[in-house]
DNA sequence: CTGTAATTTCAGTAAGGACAGAATATACAG
DNA sequence: CTGTATATTCTGTCCTTACTGAAATTACAG
C-alpha cells in the first residue's frame, strides 16, 4: 500500500474534515479513516507515506486513537514493526467515542450543575429564577444521561434489529404525550 | 445587572469551557449561559460589561446564537436598545442544537458515503473490503440518523414523561436481541 | 437635516493548536 | 557490545481562530 484509491482518498479526506468539526484533530481522524478501510493492519510508516504527514504526527495520532480504544497494535510474524488496526464494528466505534465524549463533556457539567443548585439552595431564595433554570437544565441532562447509558449498553449484535425500532420511538412518546397532555 | 452572583459566574464560566469542547466558541457559550439564567432580557452592552468582553465580540456572538434560533431580540418599551433573551426550554435548546449539528456534521458524511459506495459499485470488485466497510458505516449512520429524526420530533411537552422511559429502552432491545441472537 | 445613540463591520493582534523535522530513546540482530 | 531499525519526545514554525478597538453604518430624536 503506497498509493490510495481515489475513493479511499475521498473518504479519508472527508472523515478528516468531519473530525475537525467534532473537535477531533484532522490527522487523527484521517489515520482512523485509513485504518478503518484497510483490510490488513498497517504500519505507522505506511500511514505516514500514504497520508503524507510526518512520522511523529502519525505516532501521536495513533497514541490518541489507542487511548480511546478504537485502534489496537497487532504484530505480524517476521516483522518487528508495530502494525495498527481499527475496531471495525461501527456500533462499537460509536459507543466508545460517545461514552468518552459523555465522560468529558457531560459528566463535568452535571457535577457543576449539582454544585450550583446545591449552593443556591443553601444561600436562600435570592436567586430564585436562576435556580429554577439550573434545576431544569440539571434535570434534563440527568435524564438524557441515564437514557444514554442504557442505549450504549445495547450489545452491538442487538443493533442489527435497530431498523425495526423506527416508528416505535414516536409511538412510545405519542402515548406519553397523551397521558401528560400537550 | 452589573455584577454577577458567584454561582452565576461559576455556571457561565463552566458553560464556556464546555462550549470549547463542543466546538462552540467560548464567548458564544458564555453569552448563551448568561441569557439562559437571566430573568429579564439583557442588552448587548450589559453582556459586554458583565462578561468583560468587547462589545463587537458580543455582537458577533449574539448573531451566531440568533442564527441558531436559540436567542431572540426583544424590545423594551421606552428603550431604543435591543434586548436579548434565550429560549428557556432545555429540550427545545437541545433539539435546535442537535439538529443543527446533524445538518452540519452528519448529513454531509451521509452524502459522501453514498457517493463512495455508489462509485465503488460501478467500478467493480477491486475494492471489495473497502466497500463493505463503507457500506456498514453508511447503514449505521442512516439508521441512527433516522432514529434521531424521530426523537427530535418529540414535542417538548411530551418530554415530561421521559423519565418513565428509563428501562424501556433496554427492554425493547432485549427483546430484539432475543429474536436476533447474541 | 443634524446630532447622538446603538450596532455592525473591518483590520490588526494575540493565543492556541497542529505539524514537521531533529534529537532522543528503545529494542533487537549479529 | 555495536550497529541498525523502529518508535517517541521535543522544539520551533506555521496557520487558524478569537478577540479587541477603531471606523463605518444605521436608526432615530429633535
Amino acid at each position: 500500500m503506497q498509493t490510495l484509491a481515489p475513493i479511499a482518498q475521498k473518504f479519508i479526506l472527508h472523515w478528516g474534515e468531519m473530525g475537525t468539526r467534532w473537535g477531533i484533530n484532522r490527522t487523527v481522524a484521517q489515520v482512523h479513516a485509513l485504518l478503518f478501510i484497510s483490510p490488513k493492519p498497517v504500519t505507522a510508516e505506511d500511514i505516514s507515506n500514504v497520508l503524507s504527514v510526518a512520522r511523529s504526527n502519525v505516532s501521536n495520532s495513533l497514541r490518541e486513537l489507542q487511548s480511546w480504544g478504537i485502534v489496537r497494535v497487532v504484530h505480524v510474524l517476521g516483522d518487528r514493526r508495530d502494525h495498527f488496526e481499527s475496531v471495525k464494528d461501527v456500533w462499537e466505534i460509536f459507543r466508545i467515542v460517545a461514552e468518552e465524549r459523555k465522560r468529558r463533556e457531560i459528566d463535568p457539567t452535571l457535577r457543576v450543575l449539582r454544585e450550583c443548585v446545591e449552593e443556591l439552595h443553601r444561600s436562600g431564595q435570592s436567586d430564585k429564577y436562576t435556580r429554577e433554570r439550573l434545576e431544569s437544565m440539571l434535570e434534563f441532562l440527568t435524564v438524557m444521561s441515564g437514557l444514554f447509558e442504557e442505549v450504549v449498553r445495547i450489545p452491538a449484535s442487538a443493533l442489527k434489529g435497530v431498523g425495526k425500532l423506527r416508528g416505535k420511538v414516536v409511538t412510545l412518546f405519542g402515548a406519553t404525550r397523551h397521558r401528560e397532555g400537550t
